[in-house]
DNA sequence: GTCTATATTTTGATAGAC
DNA sequence: GTCTATCAAAATATAGAC
């Protein structure tokens, strides 16, 4: 019978993760409670602290393995190779596609900064590294193949998933106001046209030609 | 001496609204403490209660006067009129003006955001609906003048506020963290350099050319 | 592995003196 | 207007039975 002590006990965990990953992207990590992730997960709060050292520890490997799977994704998309243009669209895609199925990851990315970090440990900033580092190889290729002008990293970063995360988390707020918001086709909100967006928009700051996208007080060419 | 006590208690309530200011902003609602918004004040708590109904309606103030403070910003920047192009500057830098003098505005709104908009009353939720009428009046502006495109609202709004957004809390991780990110110029970060992407981004976008910003899916031309 | 019951701390909010 | 002292609710975490 450990098999089935075994089954029931990964599952009541995993009840216990996806119950906690709800929870903290709705509430946040102060916001969130114990008992409520308990509830939501079906079992009682002491299994929760049988299944993991505390609240801390349970968000902190939330973010952990969320972050490494965008982390595994990016660098899948440079494995892949091509050329560089292909290999930025789909880094873009490759957060976007993380943010459709995993919609826990917009909030808690985006409360995480305004946070300023506060929860991130070593391990999980060695995956934020990761996504960071992989994005600037491919810059970098791009940049030595002559399709790409001097690029600015973080600029980038942040243009692709700023626009990318506040689409997800603002979708249903746009949706339950829509009454309140003009009328009309202009108004109308689509997640594909904010990724539409951003590709073209990071791919023409990136165009050797762009030269301007560095601040100009420091431009050094 | 009922001026001498008048303010005074102006003082107080001016020093108890700026440390919730920077309490929420640091630490969210959730996290945010009122023993310490009246440590950081200087006050007992007694005297937060004295001034304000609650902790909530204290953070909803906030949240009205920053948004408000936005709105009529943009507001100015309309009814200066001048060309389209200008006035979407004007929009775009308006919002980053107001993230720059008013730190907490930034960690606020996205937040706010990540929550889905919980704490937005009626009367915040009419702010924000005069930013964007103001920003709709200006792309309406542009496109019966020949200079826009079909203009499609929400795109453009997240546009310009996710990396402005983004890049105002992620300054302090970066700048900590400078030593895990990759070095040389590529990596130096630079608040300018994401305005004036984000400048570019959008003009690029709102070009009657650039026809493909609207989902291909629900092209209606 | 899972539960009930409980200990302990923190926190929002108030009473009452000055 | 401002403070000290305190209450009551909520929340993290654990003990101990099964």
């Amino acid at each position: 019978m450990v098999s089935k002590l075994r089954r029931d006990a990964a599952a009541s965990r995993a009840r216990l993760r996806a119950a906690a990953e709800r929870e903290f992207a709705a509430r946040g990590f102060a916001g969130a409670t114990v008992d409520r992730i308990a509830a939501r997960a079906g079992v009682t709060k002491a299994m929760l602290y049988y299944h993991f050292d505390s609240k801390a520890a349970l968000y902190r490997e939330i973010l952990r393995d969320t972050f490494g799977a965008v982390a595994d994704r990016v660098a899948e998309v440079r494995a892949a190779a091509g050329p560089p243009e292909v290999q930025v669209r789909g880094f873009i895609r490759a957060i976007n596609d993380t943010a459709m199925a995993q919609p826990h990851f917009p909030p808690i990315w985006l409360r995480e900064l305004a946070d300023g970090g506060r929860h991130i440990d070593d391990s999980i900033a060695g995956q934020l590294v990761r996504v960071l580092g992989t994005l600037a190889a491919i810059l970098g290729d791009g940049r030595q193949a002559g399709v790409f002008g001097p690029t600015p990293l973080l600029t980038t970063q942040l243009g692709v998933v700023g626009p990318l995360l506040l689409a997800a988390v603002a979708e249903p707020i746009y949706e339950r106001n829509r009454s309140k918001l003009p009328p009309g086709p202009a108004a109308a909100f689509s997640r594909h046209a904010v990724l539409d967006h951003v590709e073209r928009a990071t791919l023409a700051m990136l165009a050797p030609t762009a030269s301007a996208t560095t601040d100009p007080a420091r431009r050094t060419r």
